[in-house]
DNA sequence: TGGGGGGCAACTTG
DNA sequence: ACAAGTTGCCCCCC
C-alpha cells in the first residue's frame, strides 16, 4: 500500500499470502453493534496523532461543492446544505443528491490512503467517496437511508470520522411517524479516527441522521466509502453525452465556482 | 420560572 | 409519487 509523508505505519509492509485482515498495522479491537435488521462493526481505525494528521491534510486537499452545487431546493424552497460536501471517486462516477447529479473528482493521495486503510481492515473495495465536513456542531444531517440504486447491496458503507467527535443515531423505519412500532434508537458517539461498517441489510432497515450538538464547536469531517455498481442504467458510471451536446455541456466538467 | 437543548411529527412545492 | 430540509411543539433539565 502507498504510504503518505509523516504517516508511516510501524508494521512491516511484507505481502505475506496470509496477509489476513488482522493486523493493521496493529490489530483493531471490532465492537459489534446489534439489533433487528441493523448490524454494524466499529474500530478505531486511527491513532488520535494519524487522525490529526489525516485531518490536516484533507482540509487542504479537499475541494467541496460550492454555489449552486452547495445549496438543495426541497418543496421549492432553496437551503444551504448544513454541512459542506464533496465527492471524490474513479473517474465517470457520480453522486446524484436530491435529483442533481455530482461528477466525482479524482482520488486524492489522502483519501485513497485512507481508502486502502479501510481495504486492509475490511477486505472491502471501494471505487467512491463522499465527504461530509461538518464545521461545527451546528452543520448536521437529517434522517435518511442510503438506499441509492447504484450502490452495490452487497458492500458495506464504510464511515471514517476524522476531528470532533459526534452522535450517531439509528431509528427503525418502523419507529418513526405516528402509530409507530415502540423501538429505541441506537445511538453511537463516533470518534475522530473511527471506522463506522454498515453492513447490509441495515440500510434497508434503519434511518441514520448526524443531529445537531450545539456544544461542539469543532469541526469533523467524515468520509463514506461505498463500492457503485457502474452498469445500472440510471445512475452510476456517466456515460458521454450520445450528441455532441448543445448548451449543457459544462454538466460533468469541474470548473471552480464562485464562493 | 424561564430558557435552552434535544427528539420528532408535521409541513413545505413543482 | 417524489424529494431533504426547517419549523413547531412538547418534554426534560438546570
Ligand atoms: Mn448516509
Amino acid at each position: 500500500m502507498k504510504k503518505l509523508e509523516g504517516l508511516e505505519w510501524s508494521g512491516d509492509e511484507e505481502k505475506s499470502k496470509d496477509d489476513d485482515l488482522a493486523e493493521w498495522p496493529r490489530p483493531v479491537p471490532w465492537r459489534n453493534i446489534d439489533a433487528e435488521g441493523l448490524d454494524c462493526d466499529y474500530a478505531l481505525l486511527f491513532t488520535q496523532e494519524e487522525a490529526d494528521s489525516l485531518f490536516g491534510r484533507l482540509e487542504t486537499e479537499v475541494v467541496y461543492l460550492t454555489g449552486h452545487e452547495a445549496r438543495v431546493q426541497v418543496f421549492g424552497k432553496v437551503h444551504d446544505i448544513p454541512r459542506k460536501q464533496a465527492v471524490y471517486g474513479e473517474p465517470g462516477l457520480n453522486y446524484t443528491y436530491s435529483g442533481v447529479t455530482h461528477c466525482a473528482r479524482q482520488w486524492t493521495p489522502t483519501l485513497e490512503y485512507i481508502r486502502d486503510a479501510v481495504t486492509k481492515v475490511t477486505g472491502q473495495v471501494f471505487n467512491f467517496v463522499l465527504v461530509n465536513r461538518y464545521k461545527d456542531g451546528q452543520d448536521h444531517m437529517g434522517e435518511h437511508r442510503d438506499d441509492e440504486r447504484e450502490l452495490d447491496p452487497l458492500c458495506p458503507i464504510a464511515s471514517v470520522s476524522l476531528g470532533a467527535s459526534r452522535d450517531f443515531v439509528f431509528r427503525h423505519r418502523d419507529a418513526r411517524g405516528r402509530g409507530a412500532r415502540r423501538m429505541e434508537p441506537v445511538k453511537l458517539q463516533l470518534v475522530s479516527g473511527s471506522l463506522l461498517l454498515m453492513n447490509p441489510p441495515t440500510n434497508t432497515y434503519w434511518y441514520h441522521s448526524l443531529p445537531r450538538r450545539r456544544a461542539v464547536l469543532q469541526p469533523r469531517i467524515n468520509l463514506t466509502l461505498r463500492r457503485i455498481l457502474s452498469s445500472e442504467g440510471k445512475v452510476g458510471l456517466m456515460t458521454r453525452p450520445p450528441a455532441p451536446p448543445p448548451a449543457k455541456q459544462a454538466l460533468c466538467s469541474f470548473e471552480t465556482e464562485d464562493e
